[in-house]
DNA sequence: ATAAGTACGTA
DNA sequence: CGTACGTACTTATT
């Protein structure tokens, strides 16, 4: 099998693989030839601090960190506090690469080696515990004869012996050799995007280990309000329950026994008070707040039963921990356009519940959020000059309204139109005015429509595979074809049309969601880069938004890093600094002090 | 047990 | 003014 000498052009970086297996063992094996060590991951652990911290021109500092995947291979190092800076994740260079999310290490090694993706074998008992099987690599290898990487290499119940593991760390340093060729084809910004999709896996490692800084006083009294006190016991639940019930069911003599939590139910209650409604969704209900007293109590108690039940005790018993953070997972990158999830409430916090985030003595947040980052995405994708010197306003509405010749508001929901609606309605006039000031920004927008009614992939700014095929589960409850005034035929319920436009607007949307992610994490990167020295830590990440935790010492000069990374990352990131992009950045106390 | 449908929180 | 995500509860299906 191939040494994964340093294939890349002169001047590549050396790499060097840090893997870990589920055993605790590690191997540490660089592509310079050097002996590989293998080991318990905790004594390799000084070895690779030592390449992570290496500063200068010289060759080891420069080295970049090979894994498979963060959430395994790093788990140990972050644990330990080591500032890994250069990284390359072979799933997230996969992610980029092929779009989806499935980047098992035996996909992506198929993929790097241009093997049909479908011809991956599934991980069996039988890959780990068989080994008479003739299919299976030879020992001390992780490859098998057909070229396959072995499926069981690297999922639960494998024990490699140190051979294996070293073979397993090759793989990974080959795997990202090929990765980062094939990347460098699609152009410069796709390498960099590995970079900073590899940082941010990274980062996601360490938003789970750190979490979320909460006053848990705060937080109780919150729920409490809306979920009424802790319960004593199961009982003592039932009663707060039903009582939080009848503040609504009082409303509506007669129909005390209907299920608040049962839709069918609810929409039989409205319409003993002659409200007929299609189904019982909170817009629906809106309209009616005036026509009877309960259907303000019914929306009310639906945002009570969303704390009580979502973020209630169970919530803070379960994810927030002795130290007062909140933790869940968190994912880089969605399989669709890119952007980065998080679990356990930490991206869909209701806003009543902000208070409750607040830093912990001694400390506050620079939170910062990226305004009109979309419309600015379109500037730097598309390359319109005209919407590119827009942005140069620190309202890029302004002279968008100007050049129009019509009102702000008008104008901002003649771009937002573009980018994310039907073609038609209210802003007509000023759409057709946008194409003609910015023909460029809009021809994009239509091109990615198009290529997704045509169920053509398309890649975001830095290279991300924005697949049509395998996907849009998600179409078939979107726009649903209705309005059909004929009776339609039995079957057929969708039309073809309806499956197109979603799959045309998903398109138009995920080329600049997906841009702006990745600018997003790229300056997500370069803040913890940046900011490390001052004891900072990000803690939350939220589409356009960063909560970094600092000690107040530090505020100001974090703020400035803050602002400084985004004019960095930014510049980077485009190639230019035709496009301006803008940070409201502050230094508060808790969450819900932030303006909006 | 698992899946689908309904509902709603965030950007 | 679209898209994406995560979570919980109910009902239907295996």
């Amino acid at each position: 099998m191939s040494t994964a000498s340093n294939p890349g052009p002169p001047g590549t970086p050396p790499r060097a693989a840090f893997v870990v297996a589920a055993t605790g063992r590690a191997a540490f094996v660089d592509d310079s030839g050097a002996e590989p060590v293998v080991g318990p991951a905790s004594t390799l652990l000084p070895r690779v601090r030592a390449v992570a911290e290496a500063t200068g021109d010289d060759a080891t500092g420069r080295t970049r960190l090979v894994w498979w995947a963060a959430t395994v291979d790093a788990r140990d190092l972050v644990a330990d506090g080591i500032p890994v800076a250069r990284c390359w994740d072979v799933a997230e260079a996969h992610r980029l690469l092929h779009g989806g999310w499935d980047a098992r290490p035996a996909v992506a090694w198929a993929a790097a080696h241009g093997i049909p993706v479908e011809t991956v074998p599934e991980a069996t008992r039988g890959d780990l515990f068989d080994f008479s099987a003739t299919d299976g690599p030879p020992p001390g290898a992780v490859v098998r004869p057909d070229g396959h990487l072995d499926p069981g290499a690297g999922a639960a119940g494998w024990e490699p012996d140190d051979a294996t593991l070293v073979a397993w760390a090759r793989a990974a340093l080959e795997c990202a050799a090929l990765q980062e060729s094939q990347l460098r084809a699609l152009g410069p910004r796709a390498v960099a995007a590995a970079h900073s999709e590899s940082a941010a896996a990274l980062l996601c490692v360490e938003l789970a280990r750190d979490g979320l800084p909460i006053d848990r006083a705060v937080a109780e009294d919150l729920i409490a309000r809306a979920a009424g006190p802790r319960p004593a016991d199961h009982a003592d639940a039932l009663r707060i329950r039903r009582e939080r019930d009848q503040v609504v069911l009082r409303e509506v003599p007669g129909r005390e026994s209907t299920d608040l939590r049962n839709p069918g139910q609810v929409r039989g209650l409205l319409a003993a008070v002659g409200i007929d409604v299609p189904n019982t969704r909170k817009w629906v209900l809106e309209p009616f707040r005036d026509t009877h007293r309960v259907v303000p109590a019914l929306l009310e108690w639906r945002k009570a039963e969303r704390i009580a039940t979502t973020y209630g005790y169970g919530w803070l018993d379960a994810h927030v921990g002795p130290d007062d953070r909140l933790r869940g997972g968190w994912t880089a990158c969605d399989g669709a356009a890119g952007r980065m999830t998080a679990q356990n409430g930490l991206h869909n916090l209701p806003i009543e519940l902000r208070p409750a985030v607040a830093a912990h003595p001694g400390h506050v947040f620079v939170r910062a959020d990226l305004g009109q980052i979309e419309p600015r995405v379109l500037a730097v994708v598309s390359g319109d000059p005209a919407f590119a010197a827009a942005t140069r306003a620190a309202d890029l509405y302004a002279p968008v309204a100007e050049r129009l010749g019509v009102e702000r508001a008008v104008a901002k929901v003649a771009v937002l139109a573009a980018m994310y609606g039907q073609r038609s309605g209210a802003a007509g006039e000023a759409l057709k005015g946008l194409e003609r000031a910015y023909p460029v920004a809009m021809r994009l927008l239509d091109d990615a429509y198009a290529a997704g009614v045509r169920r053509e992939p398309l890649r975001t700014f830095g290279g991300r595979l924005i697949r049509l095929d395998a996907m849009l589960v998600s179409e078939a409850a979107g726009s649903g074809a209705d309005g059909s005034a004929g009776a339609g035929g039995s079957e057929a319920p969708a039309s073809t049309a309806a499956y197109d436009s979603a799959r045309g607007r998903f398109a138009r949307n995920a080329i600049i969601q997906g841009s702006a992610a990745e600018l997003f994490k790229a300056w997500a990167a370069t803040v913890r880069a940046t900011t490390r020295d001052l004891g900072a830590q990000i803690v939350l990440c939220l589409h356009d938004e960063l909560l970094v935790h600092v000690p107040a010492e530090h505020a100001e000069e974090a703020s400035a890093r803050v602002e400084r990374a985004l004019v960095d990352s930014a510049r980077r990131w485009a190639g230019s600094s035709q496009v301006r992009f803008v940070a409201d950045t502050s230094v508060i106390e808790r969450w819900s002090q932030a303006k909006d």
